[in-house]
RNA sequence: GCCCGGGUGGCGGAAUGGCAGACGCAGAGGGCUUAAACCCCUCGGGAGGGAAACCUCCGUGCGGGUUCGAGUCCCGCCCCGGGCACCA
């Protein structure tokens, strides 16, 4: 034990100080390399991942708890026996670093550095612990690298590409903006702007290719619900069909494109297309391409007029419930036919018609469809009812299902098209009426989903800048591999307008063509921070490869994830996005080809709240975890994380139990530290029944904590260790002291399995009192195998079953369910002898009253229940 | 509107269909102390009865149901939190 950083004062009954002990301890673990664990260990492997940080300076309440959690973990896998990766690194680029550099000047490296060792120290005072060997950093060169060529390797297979189109921008940040990262208001989540609609040239991800899988495959991950929900819905899967409507005039004749003799027609898509034959009008986009054509020149000014309204609509008044319908939609003056009836039916526009989303352009059926109905109501359009209302239906629009009607009407000529969809359920219907359009060839089944492509472009300096260079004569090009990584310039000016310094930096926008030599401009654009974190967890399992992002066979070693643990607020952005990169990775032949999913179990802890509103830096009500290590202890606070709620609730810091946690500290430092007054008169000799309850409680414990551990209830664990605590004291202040072996064994068992929890004070404790066992004086039986200097590398206890089992037990006595007595009775007590123990019991006699029971429910030897009639 | 969670003492919460309220906080009483704090022990769902040990009844959002037995399972509501939402 020399050396170990418990030192010389294990002389008198120390105090607990956990400033002095704490950064002792920490040291020792860095030092010692504890929780380094290198790719060929040959134990069984477990990957436990909390989500890299944001380095935004000290740590706050919420990483507390995340690493809390997570640490937990890592340290009872560890004692477990596995060999536990537990890797940390910074997701370091973004906009606070940027926004600080055009306030102050300073380069935004030299801000995320300070802030990088701020976190990293504090994530240390918490007392985690992680194989820093192994950290990355998202604007490290050597991380930056392999992010390029992650996109460069999507680029070449199709899954990057650029087009025009209007995005989401948003004017404080001077950004676009993902969709995810627009709330459903119609602002923006940073920074709280209005988003506006602007066409730009941006670089996409393929995201959609994988909405199938990434739908499909949440069936394989062990996630939460709640997650897993919003994913599926976040994906937005639909089935039905799409078909094609052609235009005609008002006298029903068709209309052809200009200048050529195609036909005009366009495209809807539907999942009701059983309720066809109720199609009374269409509805186009404002924003669909065919509306200048078709728009009739009576109507013209007022389609334009009211397209104009429409784009220049802020998506939250588009969105209001409070403008009319009548305000949103517009006549156009053209017709289409409806292929099922051949009826001739009105095109209107409306800006509830999303143009991004299925064709642009639906079918209205205002029978079956409550906003069509609310529509056909406003304009004076017909209503066909083609699903028979149950009895007593009151409402307007029925979307249920029914026997179908009007499908077609005795007079409409569909019939002669050879479809008849009359008296079929919802289900037939569909069958039958997507049978025939692809019969008929105007249409198909088509499946749509609302995920929509990956925008990943930033017009932003403080990112990772996208690989490419565009040449008048080789068009876009990507940087060659061995160019990488691209590196935006230092010497860049930060203007107050936002701008990214890139494209006006003349040295860093010239260069010259990889293919031709020639003139060539680069790509100023730099990555949306989530690709940073799409792929962050792989290199952790070889962070010093030089010749790629990661090799395959050490992946096989460490993925997938066995544990992630991070908030919930990241449920569809960097969670989806990973798994894409997962999977298209492993497409691509870089990851190996049965790794379809990074994270196989995943945990998402609550928020944490101060007076009602979540803590964060913007709301300035955040209580700083420093100031309570810097006096209580991150044993204390550690503890208090975990004893207050069920990980997963949200938790109101006011129900934070610091200083009951800190007593218990207190109490078990009183009882375990060498020369304690309380424990330092026992007893030799021979267990009495006190010392083997003792026993008995010790090896309840261990298999409680283990159980609690392994299902993440940490709470009632916690509860456990305050009961134990309590009954031990209660051990040694009988009047005939303690048994000093017993008491010995249940306290060394109790640092163990605490030990996880708060690492520190279990350390010290486990530490001094191993020296006073080495002592010349003690016999070798009171040096157990399990009492090794370090706490952390003793094997995690188990318990004997043996002792599990009590001999005697408290047997419930109910008569007509209500409980009438609790009696003692021997474990292994069989129905007949709990019965006429029952029976032999006064108060159960008081309360039969001479009945005889007419039915006995017996579950030995724990409860009868007699029943009488009364 | 749709989809997830939740409703248990003054508070946070505990309870494989079998003793409701573990454990903690706040509170009360006692011990230690010249005294206070710390510390140690004990008591705390409600109502009623009893000098007391104790006894009786009621009690897990509301209303039904299943069961010998329901906080727990089923049906119908109410309320709170979160997510999605003109997605055709």
């Amino acid at each position: 034990m020399s050396d170990s950083p418990s030192g010389s004062d294990a002389e008198s009954f120390a105090p607990y100080d956990p400033q002095k002990i704490e950064p002792k301890w920490q040291q020792y673990w860095r030092e010692q390399g504890t929780y380094e664990v290198d790719n060929d260990d040959p134990r069984s492997r477990y990957y436990v991942l909390c989500m890299y940080p944001y380095p935004s300076g000290a740590a706050h309440m919420g990483h507390v708890r995340n690493y809390t959690f997570g640490d937990l973990l890592t340290r009872y896998r560890t004692m477990s026996g596995d060999a536990v990766l537990s890797p940390m690194g910074f997701d370091s680029f973004g906009l606070p670093a940027e926004n600080a550099a055009i306030k102050t000047g300073r380069h935004p490296r030299a801000f995320t550095d300070e802030r990088i060792e701020q976190l990293r120290s504090s994530i240390t005072r918490i007392g985690g612990v992680y194989d820093w060997r192994r950290e990355v950093k998202s604007h490290d060169p050597s991380y930056m690298r392999w992010t390029q060529w992650i996109f460069l390797k999507f680029f070449e297979n199709g899954l990057a590409y650029r087009k025009s189109a209007p995005v989401n921008w948003d004017p404080i940040d001077q950004t676009v903006l993902a969709n995810e990262q627009v709330l459903a208001d119609g602002t923006a989540e940073r920074s709280g702007a209005m988003v506006e609609k602007r066409d730009l040239e941006q670089w996409y991800f393929r995201i959609t290719d994988y909405a199938q899988q990434l739908l499909d495959d949440l069936d394989n991950v062990d996630w939460p619900e709640r997650v897993v929900t919003q994913q599926r819905n976040w994906i937005g899967r639909s089935e039905g069909a799409e078909f094609t409507m052609n235009v005609v005039n008002e006298q029903g004749q068709t209309v052809l494109s200009e200048g050529s003799d195609t036909p005009l027609r366009f495209n809807v898509f539907t999942t009701r297309p059983d309720t066809a034959f109720g199609m009374t009008f269409c509805v186009l986009a404002p924003e669909h391409p065919l509306v200048p054509q078709i728009v009739s020149e009576s109507l013209r000014p007022k389609v334009e007029a009211f397209i104009a309204v429409a784009r220049s609509t802020s998506e939250i008044d588009r969105l209001s419930t409070e403008r009319s319908l009548a305000d949103r939609g517009c006549p156009t003056g053209a017709f289409a036919i409806n292929p099922f009836t051949g009826a001739t039916v009105p095109i209107y526009l409306a800006d509830y018609v999303l143009a991004t989303y299925g064709t642009g352009a639906v079918m209205a059926v205002p029978g079956e469809d409550q906003r069509d109905f609310d529509f056909a109501g406003i304009f004076g359009l017909q209503v066909i009812e083609t699903v028979q209302r149950p009895q007593g239906w009151q409402g307007e629009a029925f979307s249920g299902d029914g026997a179908h009607i009007n499908s077609p009407a005795i007079h409409d000529t569909a019939i002669r098209n050879g479809i008849d969809l009359n008296g079929m359920t919802t289900l037939e219907a569909k069958t039958v009426a997507m049978d025939w359009l692809e019969e008929q060839g105007v249409g198909q089944r088509k499946v749509n989903f609302r995920l929509r492509d990956w925008l990943l472009s930033r017009q932003r300096f403080w990112g990772c800048p996208i690989p490419i260079i565009y040449c008048d004569a080789c068009g876009t090009v990507p940087v060659p591999l061995d160019q990488l990584p691209v590196l935006a310039p230092d010497d860049v000016e930060f203007m107050p307008t936002g701008q990214s310094p890139l494209l006006s930096h003349e040295g860093f926008l010239h260069t010259t063509c990889p293919k031709c030599g020639g003139e060539a401009r680069r790509e100023t654009d730099t990555m949306d921070t989530f690709v940073d974190s799409s792929w962050y967890y792989l290199r952790f399992t070889d962070p010093w490869s030089e010749d790629a992002p990661f090799r395959q066979d050490q992946l096989a070693q460490w993925m997938p994830v066995d544990q992630y643990i991070g908030g919930a607020e990241h449920a569809v952005l960097h969670l989806m996005y990973a798994r894409f990169f997962t999977k298209a990775l492993s497409d691509l032949q870089v990851l190996p080809a049965d790794l379809r999913e990074p994270f196989q179990r995943l945990f998402t802890q609550g928020m944490i709240r101060l007076d009602g509103a979540k803590m964060s830096k913007s709301k300035g009500n955040l209580v700083a975890p420093e100031e309570i290590i810097d006096t209580l202890g991150a044993d204390a606070l550690r503890l208090s994380h975990l004893a207050v709620k069920p990980p997963e609730e949200d938790v109101d810091w006011e129900d934070v139990g610091l200083e009951g946690c800190h007593r218990f500290l207190l109490r078990l430092w009183r009882l375990a530290v060498p020369h304690s007054d309380l424990s330092n008169e026992v007893r030799d000799g021979d267990r009495q029944e006190a010392d083997l309850a003792i026993e008995r409680a010790t090896h309840v414990l261990i298999d409680g904590i283990s159980k609690d551990f392994d299902r993440w209830s940490y709470n009632v664990a916690v509860a456990k260790f305050m009961a134990f605590l309590n009954e031990l004291y209660r051990y040694v202040q009988l009047p005939d002291h303690a048994h000093g072996t017993t008491l010995q064994e249940s306290v060394t068992t109790l640092l163990q399995l605490l030990a996880p929890a708060c690492p520190h004070i279990t350390a010290e404790l486990f530490a001094l009192r191993n020296l006073q066992k080495s002592e010349p004086s003690h016999s070798a039986e009171h040096v157990s195998k399990t009492e090794l200097a370090h706490v952390h590398t003793t094997a995690w206890p188990v318990a004997r079953p043996e002792l599990l089992v009590q001999d005697a037990v408290t047997l419930i006595v109910q008569i007509n369910g209500k409980v009438r007595d609790k009696l003692e009775v021997p474990a292994d007590a069989d129905e007949a002898l709990c019965l006429a123990v029952a029976l032999g019991s006064e108060k159960v006699q008081a309360q039969l009253q001479g009945a005889e029971p007419h039915r006995v429910i017996a579950r030995p030897p724990k409860l009868l229940n007699l029943l009488v009639s009364t």
